[in-house]
DNA sequence: CCGCGGATCTTCT
DNA sequence: GAAGATCCGCGGA
């Protein structure tokens, strides 16, 4: 493969979409993240939609308050908050500005900063472990509260798309991890792939 | 491989 | 004041 810090970056429009759209097409595609001279990339290969009406495990349903402020606002942003106290989660704003909707990043491949990821993920073995979990993925990429916002389209935290690869065959269950609107068929990942979490 | 429980803190009730 | 969009280590099969 292409080196994926160099791939294109995915623009505003990729993102304002319905939110279904935005989490299947995502699969596939290229975080990158520069930190500290560090150069880190995965490829997305779990998501889930939280939508913006009828959607009771979503956090934009009780509105917007001071934490969901960036959902209601304009497409391809970050929305990362603190889930247990410990682990920080890394979602991508879709929808038109004004319109809630967003969408968890589930689980990355790693393709690149592997030394980098892994001085903050010291006890893992295998390299498909990680990063295949959401809490996981932040602490290997460094991704933390100062992302809250942070436009995807510049600066250290982008999302790209590797020119000319085909669409993946995507596989639809409900979502992980929650207890309200449990049975909406909203969370994607490629078929064929190793680093997803589990059922 | 599977199930269990503890850690830890922000947000909204 | 309680509930989380979680992870890890432990013990057992």
């Amino acid at each position: 493969m292409a080196d994926p810090a160099a791939a294109n970056i995915l623009p505003r429009s990729f993102y304002a979409r319905d939110t279904v759209a935005v989490a299947r097409a995502l699969l596939g595609k290229i975080v990158v993240h520069r930190l500290g001279g560090a150069v880190m990339a995965g490829r997305i290969v779990e998501t889930e939609a939280y939508l913006g009406s009828g959607d009771r495990a979503a956090h934009s349903f009780a509105g917007c308050t001071a934490r969901t402020r960036v959902i209601f606002g304009p497409p391809g942003h970050a929305y990362v908050y603190l889930a247990y106290g410990m682990h920080h989660c890394l979602n991508f704003i879709a929808e038109r500005a004004g319109v809630p909707g967003c969408v968890l990043i589930r689980a990355l491949e790693p393709l690149q900063g592997i030394e980098a990821m892994r001085a903050r993920r010291p006890r893992v073995r295998r390299d498909r472990e990680i990063a295949n979990g959401p809490g996981k993925l932040t602490l290997a990429l460094g991704i933390d509260k100062r992302h809250y916002g942070a436009d995807l389209t510049r600066g250290p935290l982008t999302v790209r798309e590797i020119p000319a690869e085909p669409p993946p065959e995507i596989r639809v269950t409900p979502r992980i991890g929650i207890a309200q609107s449990k049975d909406l068929p909203l969370r994607f990942l490629i078929a064929d792939n190793e680093a997803v979490g589990k059922r």
